[in-house]
DNA sequence: AAGTTAATGCTAAAAACTTGCATTTAATAT
DNA sequence: ATATTAAATGCAAGTTTTTAGCATTAACTT
């Protein structure tokens, strides 16, 4: 399934912008800010069409909006179908996935002491990755 | 020891803007943004200094500044000496402070598999708190 | 108390993001 | 294929959040 059918599938217009910052977000490794993303798509489309399409690509779930630790910028990234963390290198800002999460028992635990309903929570993890550490 | 040893001991001059931000954040149960703490100086000091205020708070370790999941803004917090993660009510905007952290040996893990040294992490859960989904 | 350095007030501006409105494009109905 | 309708875009201007420049003032040092 192509880009244009994806998007059409979740009810939005198949437009050539949408099909576009998918293709872009969906072949970047990392984080994109909507700067980044403009960039990328040849710095012809107005900065405010980008947000609206980041937007409505958020809105259907298509891409995950979010905010770092340190960064006041919002940066997206095509969303995955499971939970997952990641591993961001402070250095080349190279984003790993990691399937899986480690925390299903704590957040457990936790309900039970606070009495705290869990909707969701953001772990991710900084540091050097293996090609940095190389480089230095 | 009060707010101006504190503040002197980290090398900095006690002066009354400093003092009144530390005891704002101190007394705060939660987060706080630049806007916020000016609001609770009174609006009579200029945002820029409230901003400069901060960054110097931050500087020596008194204050900590971070980017929340979901907002595009900094907020900021009184320092604890413990490493801690929060349960953030989506409702009230509270916030919980969890002493101890689950993710000593699922680190030591990651390091392992993907070569990443681990520099620090960031955890929060989202949810409602016990006092919202009673008002509920 | 005088001197030195850092902090503050005030104004302006940069950066990140949003909005209004006329025009164009995409999907739908004819 | 063309007309219709609703949504998306381009363009310009506006917010919001945060930072910077510079003259003045306050805090610590001697």
């Amino acid at each position: 399934m192509n880009y244009g059918e994806i998007i059409q599938e979740k009810g939005l217009k198949r437009t050539t912008h949408r099909v576009k910052c998918l293709e872009v977000l969906d072949h970047a490794n990392g984080f994109l800010s909507a700067e980044d993303i403009h960039k990328k798509m040849g710095e012809v489309i107005p900065i405010s069409t980008i947000y609206r399409v980041l937007e409505s690509l958020s809105e259907v779930g298509l891409v995950s909006e979010l905010n770092l630790d340190h960064k006041s910028m919002k940066v997206y990234e095509r969303s995955h179908d499971h939970h997952a963390h990641h591993l961001i290198c402070t250095s080349c800002h190279k984003v790993i996935h990691i399937k899986g999460c480690p925390l299903k028992s704590y957040e457990h635990a936790l309900q039970e002491e606070y009495g705290f309903i869990m909707d969701h929570h953001s772990l991710d993890f900084y540091g050097v990755c293996d090609h940095c550490q190389k480089a230095l």
